[in-house]
DNA sequence: CATGAATGAGCATTCATTCAT
DNA sequence: AATGAATGAATGCTCATTCAT
């Protein structure tokens, strides 16, 4: 016998266990209240009634509405990134050919992520109107992503199978760009069977350009 | 000589016209405010102060703060599409090189308009925050521009410079994303360098591919 | 013909008197509700309902609720400091006689101040339990006061007619701390008959001592 | 051997003696609180993470926020009255010298219990800003002290060492209230040599006026 | 027409208290 | 008996909007 509570495999006790669960569910109804109604319009009553629990619990599991929608962001962005670094990588691929077939794998997995649930766009979407910090760390977001796709594109480059005077960066950044416009696009017009055509669009910029033969 | 008030060519009284100066006035002063601090950060009072005008007088000129942004946007919007439209058109190319020359003037007019005044693209970004029908309209915009856009692809195909099976209207949607991810690039590193490089690395793109030879 | 607000005598426009007045008037209230209910039991709807006024009205003319108290302590401080400084001063005694006539007068005008609104030291008496600046506030102004009655004192020591080694600031906190004992009981028991006695006795002490002869 | 508890000199269960400590512990916990934070900023939680304990645990122990604060100034009322009454008593003087003696002993008693432990004096002054109950108690306590302090002028007029014509109750007050106002200089400014002074300067004043020879 | 005083709906946040475990 | 999670009443404060002057 022993006063230590019992803990599971992660070494949290059962109501460790549990608050963790309670702030994922909070975070997920902030989610979906935030990309329904806006950061804004969404009052932290709202959030709480989501759930049928009382307003003031949400304080003690977020310091304030402030709190919660940055955590929220934050596991938004985990999910996407999450969802783009699991079955790729820049060394997995050795030709055009390959790399052209991981451009589709992921931004097919883009497209399963974003359209399974138009409202993480959306949320993004909106972010910057949060406010200024919220505003830089989308940009800063994009930035990101985009090392992500220069990381893809330097290892082209050294291979040999990307154009060698390639500007890596601002390449990343454009490539970048096309995916958020087909995002925007899908937002507007959810039609799956459109989405398909952006992205073979945009594998056809990138690889035979635009200019006939 | 009649009761009627003289007017100007266009037809307005000095007093029409005075009051259109301010309705000016205030919708350059709300840019301001809105694109400095935010859209929710802004009262009213703070774009009367800006112009040293009681705030009360404010809705003598529009309607309410909803109504101010909408005008703000709109003016925002109507210079971006002004200055790009201004000096271009899609039936005024015929060849690739010419088509490559006027994107790269386009490139640059827009290079011009936001990097002119940074305040225009934090707006825009900014803006889908504001509410729900803000957020449509801008993704209404990108789709308006892109249609913009596929004119000139269109025209393109017609004259067989551009390929035949291009996705006109999905390749405008990903040469548009392509524009919005260097605004967003040129929000977080505004050096003009870097924005040449990114207006070059999109043209590359579109004409070059990103493949070797 | 001017564009300047007639202004009154104390270089005041119509407005700025009125503002004047409304400010006047959340004191009074404020201080009414501080004194009856407490500050901590007083909401700024309480004070704002009492003048029958909108409560966000209140905040046109004070910052927040710790800007009014400190308003009201320190009008109430005035009023009494006013009160005793008005008609005497520490010169204008020359003989023990003159003093002791002096501190009646003073005692009466105390009396008479606190004795006509009890809510005044009411007030001041819960002063301290607002919070640990205010409480420090009221410490100072015991010792301001005691620097008052030290004024007297060291006039009488120079004049010859009180004790030559009187030690003047600690007897000067003992006599203001009689005052104030005879606060304290005018607040338990507000009859004015018993106040004279008080007054008496502190004189009696004072002059006579408690000693039999 | 039966089945009630075995029970203590005082007739007192274990159990019921664990609890008077915890009681105990629980009133010098937030008596800490309350003269630090004062009572307004202090919460119950505040009260029972001093002592490591769960704050729902508290209301095992005391009723309310309200209940507890009553049993910190009772509690610490009693500590005053205690040490006062301990070692004098009216009666154990026949001559103003002894009485003048006694004076200082008890002086120096409050000094040393005040003195000792500033919080005590700083709750006292705090408490009329708990609320109006609370604020009548202590002008009860005031009354209550003035009768202790009469008893012992009493004693003094009846075996004819104090003047015959004393107020005995208003001069109580008076006396107490000079003792009082040491102590709230004593707030400002805890130095012993000062309270010394002041101690002094009120036997002085009892004993030889203010007044020239 | 301009003004700014007045207004109150609206919301984030705190914290004493309860009660299931 | 101890705990602390849950609760919601309570309140300070903001700001868009109105309207009398």
């Amino acid at each position: 016998m022993t006063a230590m509570p019992a803990t599971d495999r992660a070494g949290l006790s059962r109501a460790e266990r549990r608050k963790a669960e309670t702030r994922r569910e909070i975070i997920d109804a902030a989610f979906a209240c935030f990309a329904e109604r806006g950061y804004h319009a969404t009052g932290i009553a709202d959030i709480a009634a989501r759930l049928g629990m009382g307003h003031g619990t949400f304080y003690r599991y977020f310091e304030n509405k402030r709190d919660i929608v940055e955590h929220v962001i934050t596991d938004l962005v985990e999910r996407i990134l999450g969802a783009l670094g699991a079955e790729n990588a820049p060394e997995a691929v050795d030709t055009l050919e390959d790399y052209r077939q991981q451009s589709a794998r992921i931004g097919e997995a883009l497209a399963s992520i974003f359209g399974s649930d138009l409202r993480m766009p959306r949320l993004l979407l909106e972010a910057p109107g949060i406010d200024q910090a919220m505003s830089d760390r989308m940009l800063e977001l994009f930035d990101t992503t985009a090392q992500f796709t220069a990381a893809y594109l330097d290892h082209g480059v050294r291979l040999g199978y990307l154009r060698a005077d390639l500007d890596v960066r601002a390449t990343a950044h454009a490539i970048n760009g096309m995916i958020l416009g087909s995002v925007l696009a899908a937002l507007r017009d959810p039609d799956p069977e459109r989405q398909h055509r952006l992205g073979a669009a945009i594998r056809a910029v990138m690889y035979d350009g635009i200019a006939a033969r």
